[in-house]
DNA sequence: AGCATTCCTTACTTTTTCGTCAAGTTTAGA
DNA sequence: TCTAAACTTGACGAAAAAGTAAGGAATGCT
């Protein structure tokens, strides 16, 4: 259960933007490979993802750069999280049938709601965060963090099935 | 944010031991390559992390075997997914760094926290779910898993930080 | 004791993912 | 129009993960 380079990369990338828009600027590919310590190709291959989903404006030629295309306060991470996977979602048993074919489970499986759920959770967790309140200090973003945590109460454990 | 190969396949063995259990049985490494689709190899090498991590025992010899080393009941999910993960545990900013040996956020990040704080969230959800509670019903799982997320509730928007 | 069964361990091959390079295309300004 | 800045795209090589194979060691049975 990890996160991809993809999807920090990206998020990384996401939080100059906004840190940019504070000032009405825009940055430039180069620009952004230095701030997060990226080759140029590889910021560029990243933007052009988040441009292609319509998350990001870029503005070619001289005095050119990328921009967000909404306030930072109206994008939540979960959005940003499900682009940066876009291939990973829908293979819940399909991809990690082994050596079968077909899920060995499909009749009656343990396993998928798990995955399914776990993913649902977390999306959930991401929706409550927008890009702006990342750009914050780092003390107060692990506060909201925290926030969002101790809001998971203690559940009552359910009958054992069978 | 994906679940590996290793994962999945790790918690789909213990669920099979899991299910042994209730008949105070013991698995075969041949049985549970068997019923996850899974090649022998493959599913021997994946036991034995979870001999070495203590979560299940082995038998050798004839009419040995695998057995959880406690009762289902007692093993909490997010037990099995670190033990699982264990190398991507403790990398959060010093492997994504890019092309820079350090991070390049040491300072004051926005990023460290939201991957930190994430992981966290997953083994809260993770450890309100026993190994036990795997072996019902789909529809028993299913709704487990909905009860977990539907208690956490909205949130107050943090104040804009800055 | 000897044999069959089963787990344990190491080394290797295949596959996927990650990151980079290089060439091409579009835009803005002099 | 010409030039430079900037984005776009596809192909390539390196690194990590996933899976495979084979030999070794322990246990129980006859």
């Amino acid at each position: 259960m990890k996160i991809s380079a993809h999807e920090e990369y990206g998020l990384r990338c996401l939080v100059q933007l906004a840190r940019a828009e504070v000032d009405a600027e825009s940055l430039t590919l180069n620009q952004i490979a230095d701030r997060e310590g990226l080759s140029v190709a590889n910021a560029g291959k990243l933007m052009w993802v988040l441009v292609k989903a319509g998350l990001v404006q870029s503005q070619r030629g001289a005095n050119g750069g990328y921009t967000l295309a909404r306030p930072a306060s109206d994008i939540r991470l979960n959005e940003v999280i499900r682009i940066l996977d876009e291939d990973t979602v829908d293979r819940f048993c399909k991809t990690h049938a082994g050596v079968l074919d077909a899920c060995i489970h499909t009749s009656d499986c343990g396993i998928r709601p798990v995955i399914v759920g776990l993913h649902e959770i977390v999306q959930n967790a991401l929706s409550e965060i927008t890009l702006a309140e990342l750009i914050g200090s780092e003390e107060n973003v692990d506060a909201r963090l925290h926030q969002i945590q101790k809001l998971q109460s203690p559940l009552r454990p359910m009958r054992s099935a069978h």
